[in-house]
RNA sequence: UGGGGUGUAGCCAAGCGGUAAGGCAACGGACUUUGACUCCGUCAUUCGUAGGUUCGAACCCUACCACCCCAG
């Protein structure tokens, strides 16, 4: 193994602002600083990345990886929207690609960590490594990183927790950095034209079959477009009009039925989640009370999590709108990163 | 066929002689490292058609057309 207390980082670089000023921070720090980006086929080319490491003077190195996007990410969420859940992809391409794709690349070089430009901060907590929500709140990712292994969370490094989106963008404006005017990245990366619907069926042969659109009672209000169009909660896109605004209250796979109601209708007191992970204990003798967000930006709710082998009852304090099946339940100790699990 | 009713944007719908509310949907934008939600903006020179009355009509009159209901 490499020395302990050699300060080598491997960066992943994907060529926007954020990850060159993790990089460019931890250069001013004193790191042993080396660029790396994964290809997946989808995002932004390599191209700018290598710019970066190049205007930063430090080695750059590409991960090829599409085959394992492909089996690690895409398909998961092909089939997750097949079966009429709503995938979360950032959640599990972090846990399962972005992360652990780098570990050979580190020993091979042998660097002690692996840095990134997300927005959370490393800290202790029970003896063990967790994150805390970012400095700048508003830009806190800590949502999408619950499922990341601790043996990698050890050995991670997460430059930009501290500051705000504004003062990384003005490093890279003051250092000059091409990536300096680079626009924010949103929606999920390998989406290109922003529409994950159009895309569903070139992934995989996953079939849009029409179907009705039904009320509670069972009335016909249409036809949907195929079940993977749609998520819970949904308004936009059902081309339905009832004089109300209407939200998806149901996905039916059994008999390929939409059904739309009342936004109250999707008031739950309750979730149950599975393929549970905690960060900081290993798992719950007796029931938890945390602050549990059911999406990524949403308002923290206290909750009573109750253990059940890997799975877990979530008991609200309050009413939460549209839990989805498929997107996960993240526990917090106030702005501290607890766990978390896929609704189910 | 006789009697009654209704025809206003994609849907629902106000308007009742003074120069087209509103809701839903749709579209555009903002927000956003997931899907969503939310927010902001846009959306009938024209009221089934054709005439007529009037200074002026979606609103009154006439005819025609369409749809609905009750009679048969």
């Amino acid at each position: 193994m490499k020395t302990n207390n050699n300060n080598k980082v491997i960066v992943a670089m994907s060529g926007g602002v954020d990850s060159s000023v993790a990089a460019l921070l931890l250069l001013e720090a004193g790191y042993d600083v080396v660029g790396a980006t994964i290809v997946t086929g989808y995002g932004r080319s390599a191209e700018q990345a290598a710019q970066i490491c190049q205007q930063l003077a430090i080695p750059h190195y590409l991960i090829e990886a599409k085959s394992l996007f492909q089996q690690q990410v895409i398909q998961p969420f092909v089939d997750e929207y097949s079966s009429g859940r709503t995938p979360n992809p950032c959640v599990e391409c972090n846990a399962r690609l972005k992360f652990p794709v780098f570990l050979p690349l580190m020993t091979e070089l042998g660097a002690s960590y692996l840095a990134t430009g997300h927005y959370v901060r490393k800290v202790s907590y029970n003896d063990c490594f967790t994150l805390q929500r970012a400095l700048a709140d508003e830009k806190d990712q800590t949502y999408f990183m619950y499922k990341l292994a601790p043996e990698i969370l050890a050995k991670s490094l997460f430059p930009l927790g501290e500051y705000s989106k504004n003062e990384v963008r003005s490093l890279a404006v003051k250092e000059g950095l091409a990536s300096a005017a680079q626009k924010d990245s949103y929606d999920i990366c390998f989406i290109e034209d922003g529409d994950y619907r159009n895309c569903l069926s070139k992934f995989a042969d996953i079939k849009a079959e029409p179907g009705d659109i039904i009320d509670q009672d069972g009335h016909i209000l249409g036809q949907h477009k195929g079940l993977s169009h749609y998520t819970l909660g949904q308004r936009k896109g059902i081309d339905v009009a009832l004089g109300y605004p209407a939200y998806v209250t149901g996905i039916n796979t059994g008999n390929n039925h939409l059904i739309l109601g009342q936004r109250e209708e999707l008031l739950s007191q309750s979730a149950r989640v599975n393929d549970l992970r905690f960060l900081t204990f290993g798992s719950l003798t007796e029931p938890l009370k945390a602050l549990v967000r059911v999406r990524y930006k949403a308002e923290p709710v206290w909750a009573t999590i109750t253990q059940e082998d890997d799975s877990a009852k979530i008991d609200f304090s309050e009413p939460v709108w549209a839990v989805t099946p498929g997107q996960s339940a993240v526990f917090y100790d106030n702005d501290i990163l607890l766990g978390g699990g896929t609704i189910i």
